[in-house]
DNA sequence: GCCATTATGGAAGATATGTTCCATTTTTCA
DNA sequence: TGAAAAATGGAACATATCTTCCATAATGGC
């Protein structure tokens, strides 16, 4: 055995897998298939269970382990979780650290921001439900009418919302709150409301949203959590969770989001204007 | 505490968890808007590691478990195991999948969209010349106030500037269109105007920033290419490229960019004001 | 076919992790 | 304000899990 250290990440990982395969006993190239197989079991199972999935002893996955170059199981097991979990790094302590560091440049913030945006959107792809997707766009295009709402960060998707589904000659109504003035009882019955709202939730968004329901219209939920004060309002939830990072996040998730609706809204609509049911 | 079964699936847990926060002790309570805000972490996470994160002791999470109707952590983190298999594909495969199958479905359309989003993100980081972010940021700290002004899809971003820059303690105005009112002779000597706008560029943007170089601000622009009509307007140009999908923009790279002009201003501000050069 | 070498399985030992208990602190209500 | 109830923190305990070891089985070269 190579006296190799450790890989330090999943696809070293797999490569080293791929080299030493061919010249691996028979039990510890069952572990090599299964592993390359199932790259998504190792970080939430146990040696018993792996070795069982492979088809071997425990031990002889322990061996495998370390031919790998690992010291065991659990080390191998840490490059997976934290592939998972930490894909979320604490960006508010690196914010911190960069400061500190001086290294604080202009670019390198950018570099994070980017960095964060891309977390988002890669997270964004693998969680959002398509069936859910699928219903928000049903009750959307089957609206007589759009209403849009969001506050404070979310505004800027609810203006972006606005103007991307007029472009798409929907009906639409953006609920700013320009004046105080009120505009509730806009939302009739056959209408559809897309409220927009972040941790702290806007209590106003909330308020149209249920004033929404209430008066006939479905609701559409663009959030950020399962926990959001819109969950009892409306069945129709998306939830986007953006990668922080200090006190700011990029909305780049949830703006692919917003532009997916639109379009989406907008061709369903075309087709049936032109009589495809 | 009531004696029903555990949730069966985490969907039932986070309703359970909204159901009852709202009569929980503090401790518990801390534990649920952990468990709500990362429950991806709950999969890979031993008790110890989720309750420094919801900062506790590791018996309360305990309790906050078996409040849920678990019998302890190792039942809720099953629950979490086992629905973490499944969705896993790995990004990139995903896609291609998405791709294949439902060519037109609201799910292919939105990963379109987060490539896209990706590849803006990615040109970004890439091509974004250092320097002049740094002497962008160094006009908008200098500033007495800042201006911020973008028409139909760049006032998205400008919306979202104006709320980061608020938050930041950074004064500002942000210049919308609501009534018409024209609000160009509130630049001043002294301030700075960033203007956002993209082809085809709207000429009251264009407008104002020529009237704000005019009384002697500052003008960064952000803008979508060096043939812009902003050019000739101000040497500060920022120019991001996002990647095109049919009509529509992400705005995920441009977003990205605003998040760390703020961020940087505001950093800078602050160390202005705490005496250090 | 025999010996040396390598691989394997299972069980025993070490460690990390989950769980419970209880003294102490905090809150609530009279 | 004081007593009762609830909540909390930390340490002790139990257990699941990882890891190592070695006797046995299989393999390959001579």
């Amino acid at each position: 055995m190579d006296a190799r250290s450790a890989p330090a990440s999943i696809e070293e990982l797999l490569d080293r897998i791929l080299e030493v395969s061919d010249g691996l006993p028979k039990r510890l190239r069952q572990c090599a298939e299964y592993v390359a197989a199932n790259p998504d079991r190792v970080a939430v199972s146990t040696v018993a269970e792996m070795s069982e999935g492979a088809g071997v002893q425990p031990s002889a996955f322990m061996r495998f382990c370390q031919v790998l170059g690992f010291s065991g199981f659990s080390q191998m097991q840490r490059l997976f979780r934290d592939s998972y979990a930490q894909n979320w790094p604490d960006y508010a302590t690196r914010l911190e650290k960069l400061r500190e560091s001086g290294a604080g440049s202009p670019s390198a913030l950018l570099a994070e921001f980017v960095e964060a945006g891309r977390l988002s959107l890669e997270n964004l792809a693998k969680t959002l439900d398509p069936r859910a997707l699928d219903t928000a766009i049903k009750a959307l295009s089957e609206a007589n009418m759009v209403h849009i709402v969001g506050m404070r960060r979310a505004f800027s998707v609810a203006s972006y919302l606005a103007y991307a589904f007029e472009k798409m000659n929907v009906p639409t109504m953006l609920h700013d709150s320009v004046g105080n003035l009120d505009s509730r009882h806009a939302i009739r019955e056959g209408d559809a409301v897309i409220a927009i709202t972040f941790a702290p939730y806007s209590p106003e968004t909330v308020a149209l949203a249920e004033a929404g329901a209430r008066a006939g219209a479905k609701v559409v939920a663009i959030t950020d959590s399962l926990a959001s004060p819109l969950r009892p309002v409306t069945p129709l939830l998306l939830t986007v969770s953006e990668a922080d990072f200090g006190d700011f996040r990029s909305l780049s998730a949830t703006l692919s989001l917003a532009v997916a609706l639109v379009v989406a809204v907008g061709t369903a609509n075309r087709a049936r204007k032109n009589g495809i049911p």
